[in-house]
DNA sequence: TCAAGAATAAGAATCGTTCCTAAAAATCAA
DNA sequence: TTGATTTTTAGGAACGATTCTTATTCTTGA
């Protein structure tokens, strides 16, 4: 656990619930430590999607974005205004029938696309 | 129709299957019109993907894929290979409950990963 | 205490994609 | 048909997100 890697769990925490891009968690993060470099930031991240501790979300046509809550759940992306909103697993069916059974499923990801509340209300904002 | 989105349209027809990437149906279209550009075959698919003639398929970590095989159907990535297999839409069901009635769902993008037969046998190839 | 390895900052390089510009082609009006 | 307007194009520059490179700075542990 070094330094850097602490800024980003940092980071992490402070972003709460908004699903962060790296960039985002850069700035962040530099609040804690402000020699890091957006390098650093990538590399940290990278390392706590592949060991599990952070979760990253793919959007169309937009930077990826950082998850630390990594209880099990899904997400919904607002074609709107760009936000993402979570889903409780229990929430999500998904299945998946005749798979050839030579073929074996690793894990679905489940992004849905919405207009949120706000979206609709005021139409769609930026993005 | 130009001559150049029908090179598109024709390189799709000769990738079949394969789910090709931008680059690849580049390749493909400069057989049948050696001029074209790859901005135009970018731009063409773009074209193609809004007006409901051609899906999109994201990938992580990847550039785009491109399917001209508009029946409903899902995704499955191999994580050793990068190949795209099909899913036929009726052996897919997903479900999301409970979401807030002010928020309007567009639409679900499933994409499963899995190791396929032949990752499974030979260990991953490349990627 | 020193050597060896791991992690870093800074910025260059890369990749996929979009944008820009001038030229060519298509469309339309009279 | 002719000219004017619009659309599309080729070619390549530009872009944003991410990864890589390099030289330097930490760790670690014998």
């Amino acid at each position: 656990m070094t330094a850097q890697k602490m800024a980003v769990v940092n980071a992490l925490r402070d972003a709460g619930r908004t699903h962060p891009t790296a960039e985002t968690v850069y700035a962040l993060a530099k609040r804690h430590l402000p020699t890091i470099a957006l390098g650093t930031v990538y590399r940290n991240l990278s390392k706590m999607v592949e060991s599990g501790e952070v979760v990253r979300i793919l959007v169309p046509d937009g930077a990826d974005r950082f998850d630390a809550d990594i209880s099990d759940h899904m997400h919904i992306l607002c074609i709107g205004c760009g936000k993402i909103y979570d889903i409780e697993e229990n929430n999500v069916k998904v299945e998946i029938s005749n798979v050839p059974e030579d073929v074996q499923l690793i894990r679905f990801d489940v992004m849905a696309k919405c207009l949120c509340a706000d979206c609709k209300q005021h139409g769609l904002n930026k993005k």
